[in-house]
DNA sequence: CTTTCTTGCACAATCGATAGTGCAGTGGAT
DNA sequence: ATCCACTGCACTATCGATTGTGCAAGAAAG
């Protein structure tokens, strides 16, 4: 208990402590000291030292000597919604398994404020970054690569570097397709009652309205235009389709496929606001899953996208260090209604 | 463009450029040029240099010597659940506004794992923390006074430094008067009807407990002690907690109070593992307000916490630097059933 | 025409690590 | 006895900023 307030010690503590010099130092508390062949002895002398002393490295002066940080950077849209919350644990888990220390950040899909954040992220010299549903990807790749950092896209893909996203397409197919299924068995649905909300003009809205059209074309032969209204990303926009819709026609649609789970919230807010108008009959497919969502009391499916897989894959691409900007698919999973699945949240510890 | 690609420009390169000296260029690009009498042109011209080449100081070069990075942490139990995520999101903005850079980091109510994250964002020399939910706030406390971390403690109080925390003994005063409220109409609620699910030993937990029995004595003159079933922070131990009580009374109490929506998920799996089990006339209040889990086929009383008055009276105290463990109690809103309410998620940034 | 400020900047130390290089000492081979 | 290889470590420059101090030139004061 010597220096036990304030001051950290440093290898120039431990130096002089020692007798050793603080290269030597450095040497044995990295972990390179057999390649410097320092004698055990000495190294087990100054790690004994360093256990006294309770010494950690300063990882600014490491990031600053070595120029990496250690830290691993995750670019999100926004923290408050499952599918990112759970992509962020999951990113979590997995970068302090490599011993390296994850930043979260969020950028609110603004092109301007994701390059801003990266250029921040750039100047702590994170080692890498995994951009997450950007808004301009590209763009962000122009300031990655200026700056010599690896990176890579998940849920949006560009075109500069591999992107590791779900198969939006397919998933939209089984989507769509258990929506019908739900709906049929009494009166068939009509095209114009199954709609599609949400979403905007990125990569996987478009896929996902792709898909859906072709199996509302498969099923139905028809497929209205006026059937898919892009809202954007924004609960407040979405209910405001919604309403509009309700205005126009006087019911919302029978059965409705959201296009993601921060939509479904301006289905919510819909919902607050005609608490008489009556939705037990709707069906809705909404793509995400939250596990609340899929408890409504009207039949939600949900896709769940593989949030593992996509990081896993995410991150043995860096390690590969591969460049050639390959969009890599990875099969999401249809949630049927009033599912309750485990997920990272069970990693929480708590014997009680 | 010239070095455009790799390196990035430092302050050597503009003193090159410039004819001055680092200290100089250093001096204007850190805004304290003025206070170094450096003449406006001067400035200028470095600045006009700067934007031309780029420059964006290496912010762990910056830490190293100033011992501050600009770095604010917040350390969270999990990210995968409405209440924590909504707190980064808001802590997010908050440190964003203080042109600081934040990081958060979960540590999943493992002490160990707190301590050791808490040592590593040390470590990156951050400037603040705020510790949410620990388990072991204080045992934290230790860590940061050795290392001279100005810190806070929110939603989970310690005994060492100032805290915020919700007032959960009013919080779940308004929330058993709610379900009570609710229920009574048709065939009034006896005292065993009515029970607790969730938390466990930790102040919030018991400060709950505290406002449900107090509410259940004044209301129904008693209070059976075996109506409180703490099941920890888990949706596993809930849901057995759950399923415990189903197997011993044959169905589940008609009028449920849930201690967090983490909890409330364990509900969400029993129900998805007795499909035909009624339960569109229980009664659920849950502390924590998350909007999907407002929307459930029962009705659902939820606690909404102020998370931004917490974050920001947090914020309040680190700077006034308060060291008196004085505790903060922070009102929390009832939200009644079917409520969408706007939350970060709307800061958003969506045109269209 | 000195002395004294003031202006405007340069110098150099420093933060705490990393890594290339060099050098003394030991032991074995020739 | 000389040469050489090897062991074990110290020296030193360096990463890119911040900051206390010093100093020359010009202006103002005497």
């Amino acid at each position: 208990m010597k220096n036990q307030l304030r001051k950290k010690a440093t290898i120039y503590d431990l130096s002089v402590l020692s007798g050793s010099s603080p290269s030597t130092v450095s040497a044995v508390l990295n972990g390179t000291w057999q390649k410097r062949r320092i004698k055990q002895s000495t190294a087990e002398h100054i790690q004994g030292l360093a256990k006294e002393h309770q010494y950690t490295a300063n990882l600014q002066a490491r990031g600053l000597r070595s120029s990496r940080s250690g830290l691993v950077g995750l670019l999100l849209p926004v923290h408050d919604n499952r599918y990112f919350s759970s992509m962020a644990q999951t990113f979590e888990a997995y970068v302090r398994s490599r011993g390296q220390c994850p930043v979260v950040v969020s950028a609110r899909r603004d092109p301007e404020e994701e390059r801003q954040t990266v250029e921040t992220l750039i100047a702590y010299s994170i080692d890498e970054l995994i951009i997450a549903g950007a808004t301009d990807p590209d763009g962000i790749h122009t300031v990655c690569e200026a700056a010599g950092l690896k990176h890579i896209n998940i849920d949006l893909p560009g075109s500069k570097v591999p992107s590791v996203i779900s198969d939006n397409y397919e998933g939209a197919r089984m989507l769509t397709t258990a929506i019908i299924d739900r709906v049929s068995p009494d009166r068939p649905l009509r095209p114009d009652e199954l709609c599609l909300f949400g979403g905007r003009n990125d990569f996987a809205s478009r896929e996902r309205i792709r898909g859906f059209r072709s199996v509302k074309q498969e099923f139905m032969g028809k497929d209205p235009a006026q059937c898919i209204q892009p809202t954007g990303y924004s609960p407040t926009m979405t209910e405001k389709a919604f309403e509009a819709f309700y205005q126009r026609e006087g019911k919302l649609p029978r059965a409705l496929f959201i296009n993601s789970s921060i939509n479904f919230e301006g289905l919510l807010r819909f919902m607050a606001k005609h608490p008489d108008e009556p939705v037990s009959d709707i069906v809705v497919g909404c793509y995400d899953y939250d596990p609340f969502g899929s408890f409504m009391s009207f039949p939600v499916f949900m896709i769940r996208q593989d949030v593992e897989s996509m990081i896993a894959k995410a991150f043995s691409l860096l390690d590969e260090g591969l460049h050639t900007p390959q969009v890599y698919l990875v099969a999401p999973k249809l949630v049927p209604p009033r599912t309750a699945l485990v997920g990272p949240l069970d990693a929480i510890k708590d014997i009680e």
